[in-house]
DNA sequence: GACAAAGTGAACCCCTCCGTTCAATTAAAC
DNA sequence: GTTTAATTGAACGGAGGGGTTCACTTTGTC
């Protein structure tokens, strides 16, 4: 009962948080949606500040959760790049994604904290996954990468392309641009690091 | 000395909102910083939405005016696009700049607008400007690019990497990176996209 | 059933802030 | 010098919201 009531709050505290920002959420609007006394989230964390910054922590870990790096060992590298960037993509394009990585960047100047956590929970995961990816192929003789922290970053950024801020900025998602730019990324990687048959 | 005023108060204004975002700041506040009395303010514009609406009309038009994109027409197109991608992202890195950008993303949802305005003023400009030179590039014959607007993003994105998200999180530039990805980008680019002597 | 812990609703204090009103002041125009 | 307009400071109303107190109720435990 704790615990549900806990959890309860700082999910509706996830919502509030993310959808109307820090200073436009009121605790008595969370405890509303959470079937919650404001005296209740009193009782359980000490103010908004701890509030929000467990429902940053929540969020983190679903971010977590969800993003689990699962890459086909199998098939041609251009089909499993292909795959991983459709994954990607997709999964930075959700609107919670957009709307999160939004929230995160704006309030991190009054807390400082949240930018690195969120940092650590999903970006930089996902980039040593790729990175892990990547020297796999290398030493499989597939690919000839010479700087795989860049090229990590070279194939992410490319298979986002714009889309990513123009998520961010409201503009509407168009799935077609988000496959063609994956598809676009998997050639230009394929030809700068495809390794050289001897 | 009337248009001196407003341009004060709109300056002081965007800089409230774009340090502090639209709910936590306070139109006194401004209207000290600007030298003002509040009731001038609301004599100049009806109220906050309006005088916040004038703040980034004003960011953005400075946005268009340093934006100017002179790319060198000589010397090797090596050279040419690595003095592109280094002033662009430059251009980016400035912290005014991901600043705006956090912001106008955070305050999108209430104004709806906002985003599209810096869309047009900043990103969509920069793109069109680096589309006619890769398009000039393609009709000497230096580069084959089979899809222009995507090749831009490509680009683009490459030299942004990761230090784009790190910069709005709140991690500190690091000029060094910078230039690595510009020079890999570069790199990367023509790799895939060399024109093939015939 | 009795007791303790947690939760609840309502009221309260205090602060910030938007937006307005108004008399007093300044500056400009004639 | 008088009139007209803009500006100012100060005060006020009203709303919202953070954080606290307290008496009351629910829930769970022994």
């Amino acid at each position: 009962m704790d615990d549900a009531k806990r959890d309860a709050i700082v999910k509706a505290a996830g919502k509030s948080f993310l959808k109307q920002g820090y200073a436009a959420s009121s605790i008595e609007q969370i405890a509303a949606e959470a079937g919650v006394s404001k005296v209740t989230i009193y009782n359980h964390f000490g103010g908004k500040r701890v509030l929000f910054e467990a429902a940053v922590d929540r969020e983190c870990a679903r971010i977590r959760n969800l993003l689990t790096f699962q890459a086909a060992d199998d098939g041609p590298i251009r089909d499993r790049l292909r795959v991983i960037g459709e994954a990607m993509v997709t999964f930075l394009s959700r609107p919670e994604m957009v709307q999160f990585e939004r929230r995160i960047a704006a309030e991190m100047e009054q807390h400082p904290d949240v930018g690195k956590a969120f940092l650590e929970a999903g970006p930089y995961r996902m980039k040593a996954a790729f990175s892990a990816f990547l020297e796999q192929a290398v030493a499989l003789g597939e690919l000839d990468v010479p700087n795989t922290r860049l090229a990590v970053e070279q194939f992410v950024s490319m298979c986002k392309g714009m889309g990513d801020m123009e998520r961010r900025l409201g503009v509407p998602l168009k799935p077609k641009e988000n496959l063609e730019r994956v598809i676009g990324a998997v050639e230009v990687f394929l030809k700068a690091y495809t390794a050289k048959a001897r």
